[in-house]
DNA sequence: GAACCTTTTGTGAAAATCCCCAAAAAGTGA
DNA sequence: TCACTTTTTGGGGATTTTCACAAAAGGTTC
């Protein structure tokens, strides 16, 4: 066959199943195809010819991850979402990819869906590479159908988790009846996650998050929605052994994809406690945002925090600030160092702050001080002798590196 | 010369000091007179003869510390206190005392000075006492007469230091001008000390209370009030190298002394922070109100803390309970900790406390929980897992031991 | 009761921390 | 300048802490 003669693809079909069975009598070969997030939305079944990658994909109704992964960082991804041309693929032994061939499926200048063929038995000719583009071009319509239906269920969703966020829904019926009707099923605990970008998110940014949220597969995300520079999810922590860490690694890949794909960097990743309780997701919300207020204070001392519970004494700082500023109080240690740092030319505060935010640790902390070991504990000595500190109460210290952080807060 | 014979001590005289040398003529031995707490208020120049204890006292104005507490501890003082008969005291070289005796002055029923009498060269005899009870029953009048000149200076620096306390002087030259006219020296820092009876003060402890710190030499009291069962203190804190810890040292000793001398247990003493603004002493009184307050509320934690400076977190942990109530937050980490414990009915929650209580120390806080110092690794290492602690971060570990003891707080 | 898991305790070697001493360097004041 | 104090650094040994491993004890499940 060439491509002069008449397009087979010209036909009437029902449903997308029905096409990929079309496209695999013509070519021959196995077919698969996915929509713009690597969901499989349809696959061709008179052929039992397969490798392990698509099997796992029918299995899961999606690409696996860790192939996604592979394809990008090899450059098909990227190549599909540049050309309309088909992309062939050299087999991947890591993932189970046998050698395949790739097509993008366009909708004006925006991808909306992959076609796939497995080039199992023979390779696919030139002539079944135009046979290919003009399969890309009659599943366009069927997908546009899909995405339509989408969009109305997303806008709905959009709706109810702003509801959730603003607290405006109080009845634990009716946001379960939310959830039914969008199709989600609530799961056990909850965190919200906001990544916050240093600018407002624009139109393509909103489709790499959507692609990067839909084919991540670590995590569940029930919802999400974008508000100005900030992509604010509703993520299940059902099953997960250890939730805290998990969305940790979760909110850290996605950084560094959002990085590395698409070139958008200084996106800074927070999280709220884990609920249980629907109705606290406000209150998670605005955990998050309190997160970023004070990493916005302290950048330094907070840089490896995006965990409300992880906030520590940051947590209250502000509230402690207050209440100082009512009661005049100064810490006598604190003023005791800091008139002898002056009188002296030392930096004895700066040695104990230092201490203290190495847990103590003689040996880390005279690293980051760049002085010997002895000297800092020379140091600590005078600062117990001329502070009146004992370093043996955990009280005492606490107060102490409250207080420094204090002066700090007060000092921005 | 024997009882029967004419009273030598029925004759006018215009001193005290004229009269102690009458009665040094007359028993023929160096005589020194003391009001109730030791001050000296005239002693005999006729005689050269003397002791070191003698010379320390004149020196001084007031018998040096040290020969009070001997003279306590060896029972002589304690017996003067309860006879107004002569008492005979065998010479003590530690504080360089030679033989003498002393007799009280009454005055009712109340001791309000003491005679002193040297037997350098001589011993008295049965008659010199009983010249000796004269010369007490004469000396009254004029101590009565220069106590009540001192209740008048009293009385109003009562009510200058109930205004201090309460913020009612706020102007500093006042208050510098109050200071002046009651003839104290103001002092270029100070703090606030506050002994909590267990109930309320009697008259008569009053009167043991301003015996023991007007015999005091170690601080400095600037004023002092009693509020039903509350003796609160103005101390200089000048010139001190560690005012802390010699507040704290001051106030053990009072404790003890009240305990051993006059049977009065259970006093709890509490200090302010130091100061340096006059005006700031209604803050430095409601900083030991709020110590108290405290320590009722944490009796355990705060047992070896009696200073504002030293509350540490507990300085705040009410305010924070309020916040916490608020934004209905639950530490994530002490929640699946405690749902671990109903489980599996262990207490790695107590560990944890017991852990931070300690500073860290396995070893200590082993020892307090009775187990091998392995076993609380084994159970720190199944803490960091199960409550996702990071057990490097002090933040966390501080955020652990305030929510910790805020659980407590709410429990009470 | 057997199989399995969790917890406790013990042992010992490696690693680290602590502590004392002393010398050098830096700073201070007459 | 010199004497003096304070601070820094280094060495090295005693002590503690840490860690891995193993055995025993206690609990749970089938």
């Amino acid at each position: 066959m060439s491509n002069r003669l008449h397009d087979p693809f010209r036909t009437a079909f029902d449903s997308l199943d029905e096409f990929a069975d079309l496209i695999s009598q013509v070519l021959k070969c196995p077919v698969t195809i996915e929509d713009s997030n690597h969901r499989l939305l349809a696959y061709s079944t008179h052929d039992e010819r397969t490798d392990s990658a698509r099997i796992s994909t029918i299995i899961g109704r999606r690409v696996p991850e860790k192939v996604i992964n592979q394809l990008w960082k090899e450059g098909t991804i990227p190549a599909l979402l540049k050309t309309n041309e088909p992309i062939r693929v050299k087999s991947i032994d890591e993932v189970g990819l046998s050698n395949r061939v790739a097509i993008s499926i366009w909708k004006q200048e925006e991808v909306i869906g992959f076609i796939w063929a497995l080039e199992i038995d023979k390779s696919l000719t030139d002539d079944d590479f135009s046979l290919l583009k003009q399969a890309a071009d009659a599943a366009k319509n069927k997908l546009l159908q899909l995405q339509t239906r989408k969009n109305k269920k997303e806008e709905r969703s959009q709706e109810f988790f702003w509801k959730l966020l603003t607290g405006h829904l109080k009845v634990q019926e009716e946001i379960l009846e939310n959830f039914h009707t969008l199709q989600i099923t609530p799961s056990s605990s909850f965190a919200v996650l906001v990544f916050q970008f240093n600018k407002n998110i624009t139109s393509k940014e909103e489709q790499n998050i959507s692609y990067l949220l839909k084919t991540n597969q670590r995590l569940k995300i029930m919802l999400y929605t974008i508000d100005c520079n900030q992509l604010i999810l509703l993520i299940s922590a059902e099953g997960l052994e250890n939730p805290l860490s998990e969305l940790e690694q979760f909110s850290k890949v996605f950084v560094l994809k959002m990085g590395d794909r698409y070139g958008v960097r200084d996106i800074t990743p927070v999280l709220s406690g884990i609920y249980k309780d629907y109705q606290k997701i406000r209150q998670a919300y605005e955990e998050t945002l309190s997160v970023l207020s004070v990493k916005q204070k302290f950048p330094f001392e907070t840089k490896d925090i995006y965990n409300y519970q992880k906030l520590g004494i940051y947590q209250f700082l502000g509230l402690l600030l207050e209440k100082r500023k009512n009661e005049e109080y100064e810490n006598y240690s604190l003023t005791k160092l800091h008139d002898y740092d002056q009188k002296h030319n030392s930096n004895l505060v700066e040695t104990l702050e230092i201490f203290l935010n190495n847990d103590n640790n003689i040996n880390d902390a005279a690293k980051e001080l760049n002085v010997h070991a002895n000297t800092l504990n020379y140091r600590l000595k005078r600062i117990a002798e001329i502070g009146e500190v004992n370093f043996k109460d955990p009280n005492q210290k606490m107060m102490l590196y409250v207080d420094l952080k204090l002066e700090k807060y007060q000092g921005i």
